[in-house]
DNA sequence: ACTCTATGTTTGTCATACAAACTGTGCCCG
DNA sequence: CGGGCACAGTTTGTATGACAAACATAGAGT
């Protein structure tokens, strides 16, 4: 018999594991909206970790542009532009078109009964209308969808795409209207990935995206044109002493 | 008058900054092969800085896919399987194909220039067969249509899918035969482009990375069939003590 | 009113330090 | 001679403290 994995803790989760996740969510739930300044020595207090796990998470985000420096060495929230948004999901609807395509094609048994529940959830969570927990149920159906493509590959730039887009999407559900789209649009994946019909499934979730990306992208031009309250002083540049 | 931008320094290159290029370009070049375990001591006295600048630029480098971190923390040089490289490809020839329309479209003057100038460049150092200048003169190549399309989403995302091939498309290049493909390919890109024709254009691109694909791939089959040297003890997972 | 300066802030970088998890070796014992 | 265990060395994760450089702010001086 081979000992397999008796660790008891396989993974004891890293300090700058933990942190790197607390930013993504902060930033994916608003918690720091876009544009909003960094700074190290308040992520340590927030977080309860030395700067060095701090710095070292930053540059995780930074690479997953998730955040920016600035000339001046500010790091502030990524700002997405329209004209990226609406590249970020002509990407989306390439990449997770293939993935549902090799998802359908490698139909695991389990991935798929997997599905099915998160789709029924999801109704129900729809009709509560918890914005907040319909967020995560929707990340959890693409995450197993991903997951189901059998291509890393696929999946790692998947994810990275959907998280520079995860606090637009989220603000997106928020709107009235787009929900019933929604929910009628994975209705149509589901049932396609249930009848193992590959170029239906492609077709759903391409629709899916298309709408999701008119409605991110027609929002965010909206506000270029007149930019939201500027709290104070816009806050993203300046050093600001403590008192 | 405004005063533009007269700084003497611009960018004071951030020692992080210059550590990470140099740990890419080594991956790239195949100093470090893939497989290949870095230590950070090593790393620091290799490149004269300190354990916080080389593990600030680790993380950079995991989150780019370049590296991996082992079950037991080791961080070794991320070894591609022919599938892995396969997809890669394949979203390569989606991303690139995408980035080369978007250049005929937006037809920058001088970005056209800058092209034709390296193209012919490309033809002389093809003829001397210096593969290492070859490889560099290839990157400006794409970097310049990159930089062209206009789209920072789409040139981030196919930069960091050419930085994971890089040491690939090294070796491939070395390989008798494929140049000479190649430099057709490249010749029928470079007229399409001219001539402001996207759909050929595209389809060169196509085809050209279609084709490196396949080279690429095949060559990994090969390899994983029949594993290459291994070089006395596999040091890839040991944490080897100095003596 | 304007400029200059002192002071505080933030980031980049380095040097240490130490615990925890591993590894290899060699010694001791049966 | 073989087996196993303890010890020493290695590597990584994390925390601290320190300091320079670049800025920003506010207050002092003219």
């Amino acid at each position: 018999m081979e000992y397999h994995d008796l660790r008891i803790v396989e993974n004891p989760t890293l300090v700058r594991e933990h942190a790197l996740d607390k930013l993504r969510n902060a930033i994916s739930r608003g918690l720091y909206p876009p544009g909003h300044r960094l700074v190290e020595r308040e992520l340590c207090e927030a977080l309860g970790v030395s700067r060095t796990s701090v710095r070292e998470a930053l540059r995780q985000l930074q690479a997953e542009n998730l955040i920016e420096v600035g000339k001046r060495r500010n790091i502030t929230v990524a700002v997405i532009s329209s004209k990226d948004a609406e590249d970020i999901y002509l990407l989306r609807e390439m990449l997770e078109t293939l993935a549902v395509r090799r998802f359908v094609a490698n139909a695991d048994e389990n991935a798929i009964k997997k599905l099915q529940r998160i789709h029924k959830d999801l109704r129900k969570v729809i009709n509560k209308g918890d914005v907040r927990e319909l967020a995560i149920m929707a990340g959890e159906f693409y995450e197993t969808i991903l997951n189901g493509s059998g291509s890393r590959v696929i999946a790692d730039m998947a994810r990275q795409l959907l998280t520079r887009v995860n606090y637009l999407r989220m603000r997106s559900m928020s709107e009235p209207g787009r929900l019933e789209e929604g929910i009628h649009e994975w209705d149509r994946l589901m049932e396609a990935i249930q009848a193992g019909n590959a170029n239906a499934a492609a077709k759903a979730m391409g629709d899916h995206l298309a709408a999701a990306r008119k409605a991110v992208v027609t929002k965010l031009e909206e506000e270029e044109q007149q930019p939201p309250v500027i709290p104070a002083t816009a806050g993203a540049e300046r050093a600001t002493p403590r008192r």
